[in-house]
DNA sequence: CGCTTGCCTTCGTGTTACACGAAGGTCTTA
DNA sequence: TAAGACCTTCGTGTAACACGAAGGCAAGCG
């Protein structure tokens, strides 16, 4: 049985956001002592894991909480669990792709910062290049995708 | 010279963002026409376009701001900006670390969903089976990497 | 001439997921 | 007896806007 601030070790989360998860009903197998202290045994501990696991990944605190109260409704719940699984699991595929943007966005720029400074090419940021050249690094920037109107 | 709403539906950016960015001098080139409407020219679109793509690669504003008001100072900062980029470019090579993480954990969660489905492994996350297994899911959940103590 | 439309401003509240501190309580241990 | 660890509630702050309201100005239309 651990405390909070075992816990807390032990998860790499905060007190104050395991107090916070707690209450919340994040995690379902939590236990009070006689003096209304917190304790956590290792099912508590792995939901604490789990928590931060989802969360991480981007799932907002709400949709934890609709998922673990799916979890201890039992059997009945299986398809709804496991469809919300699939459903953030191609969330994160979309942001794992979104990811990778990003990455390439900023090698390139990267790059771009040192042919300027080997002199190969103008520094476009450069307000004092701004008459002569009319783009700046716009062609390393990305476009919005859809533009959303 | 195009209008807020123009400009919204160009780079994909509400009204409400643009006119939050402005007011932050997020778009240095702006103009005002002389019933102090906003106007952007090409340039201030592209630097729309450079701070949704700074933004969404999870780069805070106020560091947005800081590097453009370095490219206002011109060739001087060369250095410091193309070791902002080139640091933000680890940061988001590090999510993308992150973002393969999450995907592989959620593709085995679906997987061990499919499992049960099947009759293959039973159902951990059901209470009404806890007594048993002693474990849920948690072989499933990342443990903290390293715990923040 | 008034009306609508579209832009502007400031103000104020709500959101998410906590962080942080304060005040005040209880229990255990040195 | 006092320090230390846990608890509670309260209240504020953060980031990056979203959203709406109130009030103002200018252009175009019938």
């Amino acid at each position: 049985m651990y405390t909070v601030k075992e816990a807390s070790s032990i998860t790499g989360l905060t007190e104050h956001a395991i107090r916070f998860y707690t209450d919340k009903g994040l995690v379902p197998t939590i236990k009070r002592n006689e003096h209304n202290v917190r304790l956590f045994d290792e099912m508590s501990i792995n939901w604490l894991h789990g928590v931060r696991c989802l969360k991480q990944s981007g799932m907002p605190i709400e949709s934890i909480k609709r998922y673990i109260d799916l979890c201890l409704q039992g059997e009945a719940t299986l398809f709804e669990r496991s469809e919300i699984m699939r459903q953030h699991g191609e969330f994160a595929r979309a942001q794992l792709e979104e990811a990778k943007r990003h990455v390439r966005h900023l090698e390139e720029k990267v790059k771009l910062y040192e042919e300027i400074s080997a002199g190969r090419q103008p520094d476009t940021m450069n307000p004092g290049n701004w008459e002569e050249m009319q783009v700046m690094h716009g062609d390393v920037f990305y476009k919005a995708t859809s533009p959303t109107t």
